[in-house]
Formats: structure tokens, sequence, C-alpha cells
DNA sequence: GCCCTGACCGCCA
DNA sequence: ATGGCGGCCAGGG
């Protein structure tokens, strides 16, 4: 064979590829958050080589594959704010998860002391 | 290609 | 604490 120019991974993914790259490098990063422990979009970005484009996170899950099973519920907002609206479903549905896993909740507000760094990623 | 819309963020009044 | 603004940049129309 002559020229193969889609890699196998592309055939799993809809063309126009490019931002392939930046989407597996959030993904990965996002599934490597431990469990009880969260991190912000901001400092997901930064994991990712990606720094400065934290709402490229946001987007990255938005569009995440369900079979991924990211726990997308442990990136919440700078300062530990969780960025949905109060009473939306999402909300309620994050804080859920959280408190789940043992993370404090408070007025749309995960405790500090949850937040984690991420360093090496 | 231009314009608008975001699961954002830091700065400043 | 709160709201506005500009910066960022990928998609969709």
């Amino acid at each position: 064979m002559r020229h193969r120019r889609t890699r196998p991974d592309a055939l799993l993914r809809p063309p126009g590829a490019g931002t392939t790259r930046a989407l597996d490098a959030i993904w990965q990063v996002v599934g490597a958050i431990p469990r009880g422990r969260v991190s912000t979009y901001g400092a997901v970005a930064h994991a990712a080589a990606l720094p400065g484009r934290a709402r490229q996170v946001g987007y990255a899950l938005r569009v995440a594959p369900a079979e991924l099973n990211l726990p997308w519920h442990r990136v919440v907002g700078a300062g530990g704010r969780i960025v949905f609206p109060r009473s939306s479903r999402q909300h309620l549905e994050q804080a859920r998860r959280l408190r789940a896993e043992g993370v404090r909740v408070r007025d749309g507000r995960v405790a500090a002391a949850a937040l984690t760094d991420l360093d090496g990623l």
C-alpha cells in the first residue's frame, strides 16, 4: 500500500482532524484526575500543554465521547467554583457526584483542599 | 472569511 | 463579594 494517510485512531473519529491532538491531550489529563480530587479548567489546559486555553477544555469535555467515561465532574472553574448555573441539572449532578467521592461541596464551591496540582502529566 | 457563541480566566472598578 | 471587559480560540452558520 503506497499511501496510508489515515491512522487507525483517525478512522474512529470524524474527519477534519487537527484539533484531535488537543482533544486527546485534554481527555488524557482529565482522565488522570484521581478520584476524590478536583482540578480546574485552566490547570487542565496548562497540563495539556495548552496554557491559556481553558475554554478549549470546556469544549473538549462538551464533545467527549461518552464511551471514554471521563470524570468530567472533577473539573471545576477557577477557585473551585462549579461553573454551571446554580439550579441547573448539570450543577446538581456534578455536586452529587463529587459528594459521592467525598468531596465537600458548599455553596457551589469545592474546598480548596480538594484541588490537586497535576504537576507532571 | 466574518460574526457570534461558548462546561473559562484574570484584572479592575 | 460582584459585575464588566478583554483575551483566548474552536465550531457552526
